[in-house]
DNA sequence: GTCTATATATGGATAGAC
DNA sequence: GTCTATCCATATATAGAC
């Protein structure tokens, strides 16, 4: 994870902007694992700077400190989600396939992304003050709720899904069970001996999930 | 939260056994707190120790230390938490209202343990290092999913519910929705503007987790 | 821009007084 | 059983050298 430097290196200032940027992405890539694993105050600035290969005092340098730092993690790790999530197109699909694969690339999409799941549990710790100051955020809700609410009024027109539903409670429900897979894997795997993490498992939950929005949206 | 004591009290021996546990079960208190909104290492010992009106060096001398305090905060939550599920008795009622009890108690259950539900979270983080050490576990998971079991079968006999639904798949998504409601309330209150907590928002959920459920089930 | 050095605080863990 | 005192390690935040 640390990119190779000599430990005695005297200061060298980066000899390109590009270099710069290196180290500043190299303290974010960091910064992410370390705060998703220990949260805010738990997280060691020593050890982000160290895995990022620089010193402590270029975590002021950049970010200000501990919580400018954390900050811009947070903001990084929503801006790469919500590119990957745009990315999915579903509008040329039937409405049942459609939102069939609505929820498939939700559970799948949490599984793949563990760190950033871990994030959102931080920022829950800490009871959403840093993610209340972002602007990220506003965007990220209205886009993927206007994607399954437009998918869910197609198959009311066309009869497929039942009148009545909330977009809102279809999303929550969706995110429910594909953030918890991941969030809670490692208690509920070892109270009821089942790895949420495994292949096989994630399978499971994919087609659970599917037939429970299905069924929930059926006529 | 602390008991109130003089700043300047000298060493001062409990003057009974039932003293004693009253300092302990303070400790244990603070902890749950604290733990519950910092980690494990974000924890502060020293805020511990004072919200239970007492000094660090008692944590050391009743639990060892750190590590110590939070395994049997861990455990004491699993415990009151067990204790409190077991009172739930269903088996006199229909299937479909069995289920539907089964459901909306445990929306309701979290939502009344939010630091609970945030030790589970703190212990996630720990990827279940401290969990998995502890005996109290298993019993937990399988009484509970028995009763899940118990009913869906009986619903099952009497065709009420179809065949074919895996008792633990059941579980996981009754658990994700109750889970999720509490755990990532603030985030998703920041981004959909729904406040997962307030008394309106639990209703709701409670119906649409009752719906999905029985929908999943429905013949 | 990056490092080393430093002050200042806080935490971990124990010893000793009562 | 509880406190105070203390040592040592680690973390924060800044200053100064290059």
């Amino acid at each position: 994870m640390a990119r190779s430097r000599s430990a005695s290196a005297a200061a060298k200032p980066a000899e390109s902007a590009g270099e710069q940027e290196l180290n500043r992405s190299a303290l974010l890539a960091a910064a992410a694992t370390e705060f998703a694993g220990h949260g805010l105050r738990g997280a060691s600035l020593e050890t982000i700077a160290r895995a990022a290969g620089i010193t402590r005092a270029m975590v002021y340098y950049y970010f200000g400190g501990r919580e400018g730092l954390y900050i811009a993690t947070l903001e990084e790790a929503y801006r790469g989600i919500n590119a990957a999530e745009m990315a999915l197109d579903v509008e040329r699909l039937e409405p049942l396939q459609a939102m069939r694969k609505l929820v498939e690339f939700r559970i799948d999409f949490y599984a793949q992304n563990p760190t950033f799941v871990a994030l959102v549990a931080v920022e829950n710790q800490l009871e959403g003050a840093y993610l209340r100051q972002s602007e990220v955020v506003r965007d990220r809700g209205t886009h993927n709720l206007a994607r399954t609410r437009s998918v869910l009024e197609r198959g009311q027109r066309e009869g497929a899904f039942r009148k009545g539903v909330d977009p809102l409670d279809l999303h929550q429900l969706m995110v429910s069970i594909g953030i918890f897979n991941v969030s809670n894997r490692h208690t509920f795997g070892l109270i009821f001996g089942r790895d949420l993490g495994s292949e096989s498992q994630l399978a499971r939950t994919r087609r659970m999930a599917a037939e429970v929005v299905l069924r929930y949206l059926a006529p």
